[in-house]
DNA sequence: ATAGGGTTAG
């Protein structure tokens, strides 16, 4: 960069022709928004001053800020500006760093835009700009147009069909992406390591262990390079899936290891109670010299919750605060989840308090369960009432809201909540659930009779549910078996 | 110079 710098510093003083220089700062302009060692801003301050910017330049400096975080924004205005002065025409690849920008930020509205632009200009077939557009809607969850843009594509190519499916993972359409991935490969495409991290990240979110151990015996059949992002989607799989020990062979064995692969492993091992081993973990990354990031902390905090560790907890927070994590949302919502289990809802409430951004309705609702679970019913209800303020259209909030006054027997109140409830017409979302079974992902949902196995179903959970009276237990109210247990009874 | 990838509390 400082040679770069002197180099231009001269480029300045030197009577060059107009077209000489602003070639010449283009290059600069390149080389700051795109390199790794670059300056984002000085290749801002270098375009502003080039005379007459060229397509190039324009697409450097667009590029350059999608691509810088905190910058995408930036593009799309850039965009707007060359649009606006009519010259020089925007091409392929413009149109490609826009869409990315627009993908990064979610700017629907915007990328919108750009499509009919796209229509306009007859880049309408080039496949890097209908990637891009498939890519964008994705991102935008608008997964339906997404898949009419990837329909259109003639020949779909590697790249295509992996935007598709990670598009489905991460919109949690677990079955249309691993059925996707199923066509893409009958059509003769082979995947790659981008494609099978989608995946296994769809297996993941849908706790599809078969399927997920196939694709890595796949994987190590094909002789595929099992890399950073691919470790690290197969240790969160397994650990999605219940299957910590893969998890921690597969992370064990990585020979590199960023904040990301790390940070996986603790949130696996957290998920799994291992409190522990988690924090064990945690000192080791820090050993290694590994810069936790604000994702860590959460697997670290969550890790400390499940455990009962307060005192441990207490330590990473205030940890967290002197280091230069800023603590998000996020963090709260877990540190409040720690002190509430910890029977510790005062504190809770006072933490919440001296944030400086007014809490949300997920660390509200934390709370409430607490109050909750220690029967404290004023400072309950004083919660309930800000958290029916800020979402009145929320069945949660009404529930547990009700929960509270069954836990102290105050069943009228409890009765008038409901039937608020009724009367603004508001319905409990299902409660719901979902296993693998031969490749097929079966959901279910609270009340939900449409799997054409019900029945069976329906009287094998009897079956169980009398075994466990039987063994003389009260059936045990936990999630998963209150649905079971609602089901029986519907 | 162009399009696709991993971690996030309750």
């Amino acid at each position: 960069m400082r040679v770069l710098r002197q180099i231009h510093a001269r480029l300045c003083t030197r009577p060059l022709p107009i077209s000489t220089l602003s070639f010449a700062l283009s290059k600069i302009v390149a080389f700051c928004a795109l390199s790794s060692i670059g300056d984002i801003d000085y290749a801002r301050r270098v375009f502003s001053r080039i005379p007459n910017p060229g397509i190039f330049s324009w697409n450097s400096i667009i590029r350059g800020c999608s691509l810088v975080e905190n910058h995408s924004r930036e593009s799309v205005y850039l965009f707007r500006r060359l649009v606006r002065r009519g010259y020089p025409c925007p091409n392929t690849f413009t149109l490609a760093f826009v869409l990315k920008a627009c993908s990064i930020i979610s700017a629907c509205e915007e990328g919108l835009q750009v499509h009919t632009r796209v229509f306009r200009s007859g880049f309408g077939s080039s496949p890097f700009v209908q990637t891009a557009l498939v890519n964008f809607y994705a991102k935008c969850e608008e997964i339906g147009l997404a898949r009419n843009t990837f329909d259109e594509i003639p020949e779909k190519n590697l790249v295509a069909w992996s935007t598709m499916i990670s598009g489905y993972a991460k919109v949690g359409l677990v079955n249309e992406a691993l059925g996707l991935f199923r066509e893409m490969q009958k059509v003769g495409v082979e995947p790659d390591e981008v494609t099978l991290v989608s995946v296994i990240s769809a297996c993941a979110g849908a706790g599809a262990l078969d399927i997920g151990r196939w694709v890595h015996a796949y994987m190590e059949r094909q002789m595929i390079d099992i890399d950073l992002e691919l470790s690290t989607a197969l240790v969160n799989m397994y650990g999605k899936c219940g299957c910590i020990e893969r998890a921690k062979k597969v992370f064990c064995e990585m020979p590199v290891k960023d904040a990301k692969a790390w940070s996986t492993m603790i949130v696996g091992l957290a998920i799994h109670g291992l409190s522990e081993s988690a924090l064990e973990t945690f000192s080791r990354m820090e050993e290694a010299k590994v810069k936790p990031n604000h994702v860590t902390l959460l697997g670290v905090l969550s890790a400390c919750a499940h455990g009962g560790l307060v005192s441990e907890g207490r330590k990473h927070w205030s940890s967290m605060l002197e280091s230069r994590i800023e603590p998000s949302m996020e963090h709260y919502s877990c540190m409040v989840d720690l002190l509430c289990r910890a029977h510790l809802v005062d504190e809770a409430c006072n933490l919440v308090e001296d944030m400086a951004i007014p809490p949300n309705p997920v660390i509200l609702r934390t709370l409430l369960v607490g109050c909750k679970k220690n029967k404290m019913l004023d400072r309950g209800e004083i919660i309930a009432e800000q958290l029916l303020e800020l979402e009145p259209l929320n069945a949660e909030n009404y529930v547990l809201l009700s929960n509270l006054y069954a836990s102290v027997s105050q069943w009228e109140k409890m009765s008038h909540i409901r039937k608020k409830m009724k009367d603004k017409g508001i319905k409990a979302v299902p409660g719901c659930s979902s296993i693998e079974v031969d490749g097929f992902v079966h959901e279910f949902a609270m009340g939900d009779q449409s799997h054409p196995e019900t029945e069976e179903l329906t009287e094998i959970l009897r079956d169980i549910s009398e075994r466990v009276r039987d063994f003389g237990h009260k059936p045990f109210i936990s999630d998963v078996s209150s649905h079971c247990l609602q089901a029986i009874n519907d």
